[in-house]
DNA sequence: TGATATGTTATCTT
DNA sequence: CAAGATAACATATC
């Protein structure tokens, strides 16, 4: 699922392919994955591309921005205008073959919408479940900036202080705490898994319980793994939703220790990883060395 | 067939 | 009233 490593390699790579380029058309196939009036920021050119929290968000002329939240299912496909040949040589080539996600083939069933560049490029949103949307924004500020914590890879407005603070404020389970948005933005639940695995604690934990030294090392955890799985260009889960904007998939999924690996043996002491549901969420950890 | 997966938000409950 | 819990959203997989 796309989490704070992915928006963040989506963001490296869609900026260097569609700086600078003037979109020249915006075609909704689904109306609902779109809010806002297209014809606002067709002509505009592009300034940049960020990322706050899991949403990408593409910087345009007169202070527009085009705000993507992927969600569960949602991808960011880029390709070139000479890659339309090659697409076209393919048309019959089996889709299905290459998996629920396969890309060989744009637009397809899941493509909701398309931007247009005057280079002949073209930005594909995928987005299979929908919960996915594309936003303009008139100004930044629309973004609503008070409903996010600190980066979560930024060490200096995640500060330890920062973080002792809002831990001992609550009864909730550690693991809560790092996926709320509100306190620390960009963390889901791959890496909140990851994180509370490789600081050694317990998963259901009440947060408020942690002592400084776990907190500090929680803190080191999550910095770490997050820096980790942006090196790797994030993980494609099981279902391989997330893609590169190439439409490759990403690494992380090769060095993940508790996440999807239920009944599997603990890397770091041989206890059996367990699962359980936290929130309503897959929650993977190891009850021996995770206390 | 029904349980499961997921991020966020709306809504219900304590 | 606020914190916490749960349902809802959409759809494919097992």
């Amino acid at each position: 699922m796309p989490e704070l490593p992915e928006v963040e390699t989506i963001k490296l790579q869609l900026e260097s392919k569609i700086r600078g380029l003037r979109i020249t058309d915006i075609d909704a196939l689904n109306k609902k994955s779109f809010v806002g009036e297209m014809g606002e920021v067709r002509g505009l050119r592009v300034l940049g591309v960020r990322r706050r929290a899991k949403i990408t968000l593409i910087e345009l002329e007169k202070g527009f921005w085009l705000a993507i939240h992927l969600k569960l299912t949602g991808q960011l496909i880029y390709r070139e205008a000479k890659s339309e040949e090659r697409r076209a040589k393919s048309e019959n080539c089996d889709d299905l073959k290459e998996g629920l996600f396969a890309i060989t083939k744009l637009p397809n069933k899941y493509t909701r919408v398309i931007i247009s560049f005057d280079n002949g490029g073209k930005l594909f949103f995928n987005d299979l479940r929908m919960f996915g949307w594309m936003r303009v924004l008139r100004d930044l500020r629309e973004l609503g900036e008070e409903k996010f914590g600190p980066e979560a890879i930024d060490e200096k407005s995640f500060s330890l202080e920062y973080f002792k603070n809002i831990l001992a404020k609550s009864k909730k389970p550690i693991k809560l705490i790092l996926m709320d948005q509100e306190k620390l933005a960009g963390v889901g639940n791959i890496y909140a898994n990851e994180a509370i695995f490789s600081a050694g604690i317990l998963p259901m934990r009440p947060s408020s319980t942690l002592s400084d030294e776990e907190v500090e090392r929680l803190r080191s955890s999550i910095l770490k793994i997050l820096r980790e799985a942006i090196k790797h260009q994030g993980t494609s889960d099981k279902d391989e939703a997330y893609r590169q904007i190439s439409g490759e998939k990403g690494n992380f999924q090769n060095y993940l220790k508790v996440y999807g690996r239920e009944g599997e043996k603990c890397q770091k002491c041989s206890g059996i990883i367990k699962r359980v549901a936290l929130g309503g969420r897959g929650t993977f950890y190891c009850s021996s060395c995770q206390v």
